[in-house]
DNA sequence: TACTAATCATACGCATACGTATCATATTTG
DNA sequence: CAAATATGATACGTATGCGTATGATTAGTA
């Protein structure tokens, strides 16, 4: 039997824990409770204003349903506007506000040192290296995850909102049929 | 602003929720619904009986509350036993079961091809230099998780359990002090 | 020995993460 | 156009992950 500690699932969930410890030490240190994922959601509507919420988080490989959670939070946060679109009711159009301007802005040497601080243990060669081998492994598994990357096509608010493009395989491919496939956790119960 | 898509932290992130997908895949398709945190703890339960709970969480480097709730869901699965310790009655010593030991022989397969299949996107070479990048940043990091990763010092069960050892710092250096330091998401509120 | 400090476990709260189900609305098709 | 299907958002349940607080015990100290 491997050693656990050897095993690479329990080394990436280790470094994943430091990584969100350091990206929070480092925001409160300037007054900020971002999570990594709130920020990664404001990055992204700053990015790409008018995106609907699955838009956003096939942008950033998250899921839906926790995606609603983190939007719902930057809205409290007043950070975002949420408002119904107007060319799909069931789709809630997403625009960054002149506070979460600023506070993207006031926070981005700490996110910088952030992801600095994380890699503290190795060389500029070996980050860079850890990078590449990093991405790589993500590509290549894509779509194991709940959430694959997917790039998104409609602009949505018209007007603003058009710096988006990329176009490529997005809809369908998501999870959410209707009648399930891949299970995961169900069915399960290990046979006594 | 640095791309999203190319920051250590969000690619940490992606793979390790990949991993964890390939990870509940692996286990599902022979019956089992493990997780990976589970299994982790059950594994360390296995290898260290008599272990208690803080020191389990020490073991693996994963937080004192969490595991709590790690090892209540195990116990009530049947896999491990819980009893108050004679020696330290704040104590719970735990120690798997036949049942947990069974399954833990029965998954081995599946975890081990699992651990393959999250890095399948790598050769041998860039597997094993991967691996060693992870450890080398998460060893300059240790102290920067909530809990950093300890060797306990005592076999607790006494008869059987002996084959601890591994002595070095533990106790004291963890976190929780009643008087807290190193707060994270406290104190915050981004000034508006 | 009495008091203080440290430690184990646990409780509560909040934030991801995700399987699943449902409602509302679009889109596709026969 | 009407029925079937797909999609956006959300609700519910469970599992980490972790800051914080507290009760029970133990260890350390005046």
């Amino acid at each position: 039997m491997t050693e656990l500690a050897t095993m690479p699932g329990h080394l990436i969930r280790r470094l994943q824990q430091i990584a969100v410890a350091v990206f929070q030490n480092e925001l409160s240190a300037v007054g900020s409770d971002f999570t990594p994922v709130q920020y990664a959601a404001l990055r992204t509507i700053s990015e790409h204003p008018g995106l609907d919420q699955a838009s956003v988080s096939a942008f950033i490989a998250y899921d839906r349903v926790t995606i609603g959670g983190v939007i719902e939070r930057l809205v409290l946060k007043g950070v975002i506007e949420r408002e119904i679109s107007k060319k799909d009711r069931r789709a809630r159009v997403l625009t960054i506000t002149p506070k979460g301007r600023d506070l993207l802005e006031r926070i981005a040497p700490s996110v910088s040192e952030a992801q600095r601080a994380m890699l503290s243990g190795l060389d500029e060669a070996e980050t860079a290296e850890f990078i590449r081998l990093l991405r790589k492994a993500i590509d290549a598994s894509n779509e194991s995850g709940r959430a694959p990357l997917r790039r998104p096509e409609r602009p949505q608010t018209a007007s603003q909102g058009a710096e988006d493009a990329a176009p490529s395989a997005a809809k369908g491919g998501g999870i959410h049929q209707r009648c399930q496939r891949r299970r995961r956790r169900t069915l399960n119960k290990d046979p006594e």
